[in-house]
RNA sequence: GGGGCAGUAGCCUAAUCUGGUUCUUGGCAGUCGGCUUAUAUCCGACGUAUUGCGGGUUCAAAUCCCGUCUGCCCUACCA
């Protein structure tokens, strides 16, 4: 890498525009090739196993993208850090319908009939082209943000080897007998001759609002001496030739009522006599108005009644695949749970073809299924008089006169409500049983099940909730796709006697079918054309037409990015698997992470796998979605996508990265908010930026400063050995934290470290240290302690902010090669002093208290004061600042000249008062807890102070004697308004506010310090310029003030000479500075030299 | 329709699993003050919350239970 002058200083922009040092760094490591040489030199390292889940390139990245990436990164350099060979191998997830129908969109063509005309060979190119279409993007914003990964050897899922292992996997499915043809029920459009996805029935426009009709029908009961029937109610009557079945509620009531027969116009009512019909007891008023019952059963009772089917057509049945159909549940009531009686009858005529519930109820119970009407949207048979190839929608109206003429109807209406319309050609559709390819993943439930409890899921809610019930619901994965621009399915069937067979590897395929076309391409058209003849009966052996979900191409990959099991393959894939460490977001649940694990479980069954136990990967972190700054998800609609190269060329991707990975629980949905970049980018780089500026500034200056040569850590003063145990800490807590995953924790360790204890505390407590005088042993002390601390921060940040972290680190160890590449530091126990930081948080306490007082107290810090006073409640406290360390810090930062007192807290100052525990007191007494809380209340300061000694103290609640122990209160330190006491319950602290003639004029000379070195600044003078200053006072006490405090003045302006204002030179900056009642002050100074 | 997650000040957030008294934690933004020639931060003081709403269990509920409303996510789409 890059060699820098040891300690140089970072570039001015880097605080304020951090691109500018991320893009030449972005350009350094590529032009050096540094992640490539990286992972050479960790080439026979042992690996941490990481797997990379492929974008689709067809869309441009988005912000989300950043922050999965960012965690993806962090972990893996985090790892790396840690010596493992971490591959990074990128992917592209290339096949699927959104990429048929950008396509589609470009061509201006839309649906299958067009697709066809336009030709399959030449829009399936169209297909492989427009894919790459954003790769550009998704490649730089990458590297942009820091994202290593290896781009010049991705998997593509449409490469030849990549479908060559999905098609082996494939067959090896069929071969266990675990895939199925079925057929599926979706929405389908007859005209475009498809099914439609849930994502195609969401596009905008595809419900509409129509009237349809609304017909409730009489279904004959079979073998009934009263005449009984089965009132039924559809708004899709073109489906009553294909019922095969009633279903009914089991828990719900119904009722056997009387109704009139429906009559001829102008007959009376009643003319053509009564009969009984059942209905839903909470549908009989609605529907019958007025009715007489009969009888009244559960729905559970009327199962297994026939009735005679409302046609007599011969209708087709279909295979469902799924089941072997039993000819005599024909026609008969069933029951559903999913039957209500907000509307209808209660009762539901089944059409398990059109259907999603009705297939349902048919596979249950092994229904056959009918289908009167085709693909093509059209009847396949004569029906009551409508012809075969009549539309669905206009056989409605048609047979809904047959049945009233036959009396069958017994009430029409038209009624309004939603209908799913095609997007493309606003057919209306209809739901149809579509043939289909099953993998018979329910028969692996279990295994998934056991495989899951061993995944480690960050949160773990998300694998045993979203995740784990998902598997518990499991359903067979339908597989096929009826499209174009896919995995082909490997399974050829015979057009003769329906024998099926998988191929799983092109050399299967050639001895199948003798020699490929040189031009053979695994897609279709002309994956569609070998064929052979059946073993079985000679008929013709073809392809299933249908694609491969691409959902399995993507959890292929562990296999496919390896064309395992071919060749090489085979080693490669096992030597990265499992996967140590995967993460995407919450919407890969039933996605990516559902593939992955199926997959992955049933190449566990199969012995001659040689994958070793367990679940495909080992550990899973779910990120939430990205919403934007009010809670809103980003859409293109609001116009509120945060587009990430604004973002990263404004901030800067480090805090980018980092106001991601910090802010939020991690699988909650995060809010996008650009102020909160912003704080990161002040507060955290900031601050981190300044502490190396003031470092290298004086670093550079200090010649005898030799990093090599560290000064024993025993020789330091307490608080260098107190940074240097807490850069040891903060060691030990994020390499803790990145170790299980938790980014977050990570992130606040290191902003606490810098901000709280490096900046704010070590360097602003040690300034003068690092300039004043000749170079002594302290001196060179704390350049050692702040430079180990630097260097610590540095390599710690850099899995999470790879940019600033390695910016520092190429000035803090040039030639030591990037901060990437090397070894996370062990802490080093003997630097650790859990004594020192214990003290050090007392001083803070103390401190804060301090301040506390003195604002109340109208005294300014620089203002010296006497004394400070404090009791402690604890021995172990009062023993920690009876140290000189914590007294030296206590008295410096609150500019106090002596400790007054320090001593146990007896009370005296403030009163000890009780406080009930109420977790422990509860559970001893109970309901007693309110009278027992108000007695403790009441209880004298003498009680409470032999309660905090450990003795225990009788009380009397409701005639009971209750013995308090110790452990069942809390005791408090009061105030109590003698003089202005701060206390935190455990201190007390008191200041000595008296000030005399000496203290004051101290007072005023640090104030003159403060104000003069302001002037300097503001007349734009250096740290290191000399001047000559000169000084004319108004007021007694100022006067005397400059004259005692005229060393200590000209010591911290850097005067070199003091003397009256007459004598001040010509061109000299002139001012009156103003001290209110204490008078004023004239001064008059020049730079020297 | 089913399943899940969430609702705490103007805004964000902790505590919710395992109930406790912590007059609800921390931050942002606001006002006032302090420290500091590292100008990035930091420190102190000052509001505003019947913890979405309504019930219940309990000595005790932000926390557990039931209902309800709102938002989001996943999934399905109804005779």
């Amino acid at each position: 890498m890059a060699v820098h002058e040891r300690f140089a200083p970072l570039p001015e922009s880097a605080a304020a525009r951090p691109a500018e040092l991320e893009e030449a760094l972005v350009a350094a490591w590529r032009a050096e090739g540094v992640f490539e040489s990286l992972q050479a030199a960790r080439k026979d390292a042992p690996r941490f196993v990481f797997w990379e889940g492929p974008p689709t390139a067809n869309g441009k990245p988005g912000i989300h993208h950043v922050f999965a990436r960012a965690i993806k990164d962090a972990v893996c350099r985090h790892r790396t850090m840690l010596g493992r060979l971490v591959v990074r191998k990128a992917g592209w997830d290339t096949h699927g319908l959104p990429v048929e129908l950008g396509v589609e969109k470009e061509l201006g063509i839309s649906g299958k009939p067009q697709i066809e005309a336009y030709g399959v060979a030449r829009f399936n190119a169209r297909c492989k082209e427009s894919v790459w279409r954003y790769k550009q993007d998704w490649e730089k914003l990458s590297e942009r943000i820091g994202y290593w990964l290896d781009y010049a050897d991705p998997y593509v899922t449409y490469d030849d080897s990549y479908v060559e292992s999905v098609w082996h996997l494939l067959a090896r499915f069929h071969r266990a007998g675990l895939a199925y043809r079925g057929k599926k029920v979706l929405p389908y459009c007859g005209r475009c001759g498809t099914g439609l996805s849930s994502h195609e029935l969401g596009q905008p426009g595809a419900y509409k609002e129509v009237l349809d009709p609304s017909v409730h029908v009489r279904f004959k009961v079979v073998g009934s001496a009263r005449g009984e029937s089965l009132l039924a109610w559809t708004t899709t009557p073109w489906t009553l030739p294909s019922n095969i079945a009633l279903a009914v509620h089991p828990q719900e009531p119904y009722v056997l009522a009387k109704i009139y027969l429906p009559v001829q116009k102008g007959a009376e009512k009643g003319s053509a006599g009564t009969e009984l019909a059942w209905i839903a007891k909470a549908r009989a008023q609605a529907v019958l108005g007025a009715h007489e019952v009969v009888e009244e059963r559960l729905g559970r009772e009327l199962a297994g009644l026939s009735y005679q089917p409302l046609f007599d057509a011969e209708v087709p049945c279909v295979d469902p695949g799924a089941w072997k159909p039993d000819t005599s549940a024909l026609h008969k009531v069933w029951t559903a749970e999913y039957v209500t009686t907000t509307d209808g009858t209660g009762i539901v005529h089944q059409a398990a073809a059109y259907g999603v519930d009705d297939w349902e109820v048919a596979r249950r119970n092994r229904l056959p299924v009918k289908q009167a009407v085709g693909a093509e949207g059209r009847l396949v048979v004569d029906v009551a008089g409508v012809p075969a190839g009549t539309f669905f929608k206009d056989a409605d109206e048609a047979l809904s006169e047959d049945l009233k003429r036959r009396g069958l109807l017994f009430k029409k209406a038209k009624e309004p409500h939603s209908y799913p319309h095609c997007w493309r050609c606003d057919t209306p559709l209809f739901y149809y049983a579509a043939p289909a390819w099953y993998l018979r993943t329910s028969s692996m439930k279990q295994r998934m099940i056991e495989l899951n409890r061993e995944v480690r899921w960050i949160p773990p809610e998300i694998g045993s909730g979203r995740f784990g019930e998902w598997l518990e619901n499991n359903i067979d994965w339908n597989i096929s796709r009826d499209r174009y621009w896919g995995t082909p399915l490997p399974y050829w069937t015979c057009d003769g006697c329906d024998a099926e067979e998988s191929i799983g590897g092109k050399d299967e395929l050639v001895l199948k079918c003798g020699r490929l076309p040189d031009a053979f391409d695994f897609h279709k058209p002309s994956i569609d054309e070998p064929t052979w003849p059946c073993a079985k009966c000679g008929g013709t052996m073809r392809r299933t037409k249908s694609v491969l979900d691409c959902w399995f191409d993507s959890g292929a990959m562990p296999y496919a990015q390896w064309h395992w099991p071919f060749g090489a393959g085979r080693a490669k894939a096992e030597a990265q698997y499992p996967a140590d460490f995967i993460a995407e977001g919450l919407d890969q649940t039933r996605g990516w992470f559902y593939t992955l694990h199926a997959i992955g479980t049933f190449l566990q069954s199969l012995p001659d796998a040689g994958l070793p136990p367990g679940p495909p990967y080992k550990a899973c972190l779910v990120n939430g979605l990205v919403l934007d700054k009010d809670g809103v998800k980003m859409s293109k609609r609001l116009g509120n996508i945060v587009d990430p190269w604004q973002a990263v060329s404004e901030h800067g991707a480090d805090a980018v990265r980092w106001y991601l990975l910090s802010s939020g629980a991690t699988h909650l949905p995060k809010r996008f908010d650009p102020a909160g970049i912003l704080e990161v980018r002040r507060k955290h780089f900031g601050t981190l930026v300044n502490s190396w500026k003031f470092f290298s500034d004086y670093a550079r200056l200090g010649k005898g400063f030799d990093p090599a040569r560290p000064a024993p850590i025993h020789e330091r003063p307490e608080i260098d050995r107190w940074l240097a145990s807490r850069t040891q800490s903060t060691i030990a807590e994020v390499r803790a934290r990145m170790d299980d995953y938790d980014l977050a924790g990570a992130c606040r360790a290191l902003e606490q470290f810098v901000g709280d204890d490096l900046s704010n505390w070590y360097i602003r407590r040690n300034r003068a240290r690092f300039w004043k005088g000749e170079w002594t042993a302290d001196r060179d002390a704390c350049f050692h302690t702040l430079h180990d601390a630097l260097r610590a921060a540095a390599l710690l940040m850099a899995p999470l902010a790879p940019f600033l972290s390695e910016a520092i680190w190429l000035r803090i160890a040039p030639g030591a090669g990037s901060v990437h590449a090397q070894l996370l530091p062990e802490p080093r126990a003997e630097l650790l002093d859990h004594e020192l930081e214990g003290a050090m948080r007392l001083v803070v306490r103390l401190v804060e208290m301090g301040r506390a007082l003195r604002e109340r107290a109208k005294l300014g810090i620089r203002q010296p004061l006497r004394a400070i006073h404090v009791r402690a409640s604890d021995a172990r406290a009062l023993e920690l600042l009876r140290t000189g360390f914590a007294a030296e810090q206590v008295l410096g930062e609150l500019n106090i000249k002596a400790i007054g007192s320090l001593a146990a807290d007896d009370g005296a100052v403030c009163s000890l008062k009780a406080k009930a525990n109420f977790r422990v007191l509860g559970k001893k007494v109970g309901g007693l807890m309110k009278s027992v809380a108000a007695t403790i209340d009441a209880l004298p300061a003498e009680a409470a102070a032999r309660l905090r000694s450990g003795v225990a103290v009788p009380i009397e609640v409701e005639g009971r004697t209750i013995e308090l122990a110790p452990e069942d209160v809390e005791i408090r330190v009061e105030t109590s308004g003698a003089f202005d006491v701060e206390t935190d319950g455990r201190l007390v602290v008191w200041l000595d506010a008296d000030l005399d003639e000496e203290l004051l004029g101290e007072g005023l000379a640090r104030e003159l310090n403060s104000r003069v070195n302001a002037l300097r600044k503001e007349s734009g003078l250096g740290v290191e310029d000399r001047i000559a200053l000169h000084l004319e006072a108004d007021g007694a006490r100022l006067a005397v003030a400059l004259q005692r405090h005229a060393a200590l003045i000209q010591a911290e302006t850097m005067a070199a000479s003091l003397g009256a204002l007459a004598s001040a030179p010509a061109g000299a900056t002139r001012c009156r500075l103003d001290f209110g009642p204490e008078g004023r002050v004239e001064v008059a100074f020049k730079k020297l030299g």
